[in-house]
DNA sequence: CCCCTTTGATTACATGTGTAATCAATATAT
DNA sequence: ATATATTGATTACACATGTAATCAAAGGGG
């Protein structure tokens, strides 16, 4: 399993909204929300090509960057260990957690309802 | 914010499960579940205290050690940033996963469900 | 053709982390 | 009282991470 250091994150999660990306345009994308040097962020290109994280090929003298994992699969991967390490693997603590302190919207409810009615359903096969 | 590493927090749950413990007890239950040395956990428990996640007594000429922090207030913590990190903020899509790979119980849904259920109700003030 | 700029590669360096070993003070056994 | 064992404190060391600076190769401008 890859991991992906929390500043490494935020260049996957750019490479996940858009790819393939040069490296110029990561550091544009990255530098409107974070006040990072641009070799900082050449850095964190150059370690997830070597963990694998992130794949590139050649474009003239430059890369073109793209994720080697989606972002799919890498929360699926993060949350579940996550939610293994501090909750034993139960999402349900988590959730109440979140309930409890109000960081719940009434959208995010009623999305809950019907992903839990989906579920039910699904019981009943 | 308390930043408590991985190999830390396995020694803060087991504070957690119980309180106060001498360095000795600790040890005695972490090494139930991991293969850690003795000095290991020895230098967790100091670095806990460093960062005043983990406080102390004197008994004699060894330490009664208790967490600081609640594993509460820790895991509302985590669990808000981590979800922030990864979702946005936003829970549902977490669970999502959760459901997708069917890894919710029959038992993990029903108390989701009440959870909902108790929230809309708040919903109605 | 030669110099400057750009781009990735390499190197740097402080701090954190995993994983201990050694040290120093104290209690204990003989 | 002295040697030993125990306990926390200090030191060690490799690898990860955040944060860059420097190097080297390759294009572009004059």
């Amino acid at each position: 399993m890859v991991e992906v250091s929390n500043a490494e994150l935020r260049v996957m999660q750019v490479l996940w909204q858009q790819s393939p990306q040069t490296a110029q345009e990561i550091v544009g994308q990255l530098q409107q929300d974070f006040d990072w040097h641009e070799k900082t962020i050449k850095t964190m290109l150059n370690r997830l090509t070597q963990k694998s994280a992130v794949t590139y090929t050649q474009q003239g003298r430059s890369y073109l960057y793209s994720p080697a994992i989606s972002e799919k699969a890498y929360q699926e991967q993060a949350s579940k260990s996550f939610v293994q390490r501090l909750f034993s693997g139960k999402v349900t603590p988590l959730v109440a957690h979140f309930a409890e302190k109000g960081e719940l919207s009434d959208k995010d409810i009623s999305e809950l309802k019907a992903l839990i009615e989906k579920l039910e359903d699904r019981q009943h096969d």
